[in-house]
RNA sequence: CGAGGUGUGGCUCAGUUGGUAGAGCGCGUGGUUUGGGACCAUGAGGUCGCAGGUUCGAUCCCUGUCACCUCGACCA
């Protein structure tokens, strides 16, 4: 991408939101438009980050046997109502509904209804089983108290999936293998994400996990202990006979001495049990002929939250404590490198214009006139490139300056080994 | 929905004890600059959230309303 074309607007931020410093600095510099509450457009970099963490999330899931597909975000109040949940949500006001001279319909705010729909028709036998499908699409929560930007809006983009047994072992055994999956993706990402166990009640069912970024900003406590890997939610000490729900599902007697850290929720896993397959009356024929509920799994992660974790995540301070710009990890940055020729020197000139185009797409060139040079290492921070090379004076030919922008190390190196470096 | 707060140019905010508005940054033009946010000159851009009321006159006072933000219950 070159600068002088991209129309990103100003970049210059000024005072930052203290709380979500990364995100305002977004809002500022152009790369998310608000349109309401709880609603943003994605600039080019936010977007293409966050096509970067579906991508991931995807591979992950895929090598674990999970198949891809996609549900409607429109749906007819009555799948909705066969599951009881209508009534549940638009009386709570989570549901967005729109009216129609076809009957009421909804933007969805999660699809276990219309996934066993799905399903139905294909899992037909116990032969069909196991089977987890996943998608990745909007969804819509008329969120009664919005908050941190893209941490909770009304719009969001997730990740769901729903595994299918014909028994509990078989549940219990896709829930582990999503689960690992989970535990990859966060490795994938460069960030750590943790399991923790939480409370099961919200939808039902037996055995459930959040999986957390620890972050000051977290909405969620949780009590964590990393020699022993024990992590788990304080909401889960609200619930009545928690010590029997930790001993017989997660094997945890002793929960003394753990420390209390914030976090965010990014991920969610539930075993539903036969919750959806009873209520909707559906299910498969077993080897015994007879028909039975599916054992169900559902596993959600915020691919719009984790987005914003990552970045508010990833912000760098000057040595006053100011935030003076984001480095977003290089598994997920768009733009691996920020290149920055000393404009009036056209050797430096044409040696940025081969090491731009030697990148592929995943360099960015700041081509701007009229600008100073500091200016440009400024904005090069508030872009959130992982990298940044200055070809100046300061350097010969043939070399340049590569600054990493998170720990702020500098070294001269010649042009031609920059790309390998910065993949290996 | 309960409690608080804020709405003034693209962004951050001043201001008018009531006489229809300013700054910095950004943007346009000309020129000088170019290594961690340079400068000079010049220019564009605002029915002061919206609707009523009081007043000779309201951006300012009053009432209502809407939007947005923060705190509570809900959630990825």
């Amino acid at each position: 991408m070159k600068l002088s074309k991209a129309g990103l607007g100003t970049m210059r931020v000024n005072k930052l939101d203290e709380m979500y410093p990364a995100q305002d600095m977004l809002l500022q510099s152009g790369q998310l438009v608000q349109y309401g509450t709880g609603i943003f457009g994605y600039n080019n970099i936010t977007m293409l980050v966050k096509r970067n963490v579906e991508r991931i999330i995807e591979e992950c899931l895929n090598e674990v046997g999970c198949i891809e597909i996609q549900l409607p975000t429109l749906q007819p109040d009555t799948i909705w109502k066969k599951s009881g949940r209508w009534d549940t949500y638009v009386d709570d006001g989570t549901m967005l509904v729109v009216k129609s001279d076809r009957g009421d319909l909804c933007l969805a705010p999660t699809a276990e209804e219309a996934c066993i729909e799905f399903v139905a028709e294909k899992l037909k036998s116990y032969k069909h089983m196991p089977a987890t499908v996943y998608q990745i699409g909007e969804k819509y929560r008329n969120e009664i108290r919005t908050r941190g930007y893209l941490l909770r809006g009304r719009s969001f983009l997730m990740m769901d999936a729903y595994s299918f047994d014909t028994d509990l072992k078989g549940l219990e055994k896709s829930y582990e293998n999503v689960r690992n999956a989970y535990i990859k993706i966060g490795k994938m990402l460069g960030i750590e994400l943790l399991p923790v166990i939480a409370n099961n009640g919200a939808m039902g069912g037996k055995k459930s996990e959040e999986f957390m970024l620890v972050s000051p900003i977290g909405e969620d406590t949780i009590l964590y202990d990393e020699k022993r890997k024990i992590a788990l939610n304080t909401e889960v000490l609200e619930k009545e006979n928690y010590e029997e729900y930790l001993k017989e599902e997660y094997g945890i007697e002793d929960i003394s001495n753990l420390k209390t850290t914030k976090a965010i929720e990014v991920g969610h896993i539930f075993q539903l049990g036969t919750k959806y397959s009873d209520s909707m009356d559906i299910g498969f024929i077993d080897k015994d002929n007879t028909k039975k509920p599916y054992y169900m799994g559902c596993y959600g992660i915020g691919v719009s939250r984790l987005v914003a974790a990552i970045y508010e995540n990833s912000v760098i301070k000057d040595e006053r404590g100011n935030v003076t710009g984001v480095s977003l990890p290089k598994e997920v940055a768009p733009y691996i490198v920020q290149i920055i020729p000393k404009l009036d020197n056209m050797e430096k000139v044409k040696e940025a214009e081969e090491l731009y185009n030697s990148f592929e797409g995943r360099a960015i060139l700041d081509d701007r006139d009229n600008m100073s040079m500091g200016a440009k290492m400024k904005d090069c921070k508030i872009l959130g490139t992982p990298y940044m090379v200055i070809l100046g004076d300061k350097v010969e030919d043939g070399k340049a300056e590569l600054e990493n922008t998170k720990t702020g190390e500098k070294e001269i190196i010649e042009i031609s080994k920059i790309k390998e470096r910065l993949f290996k």
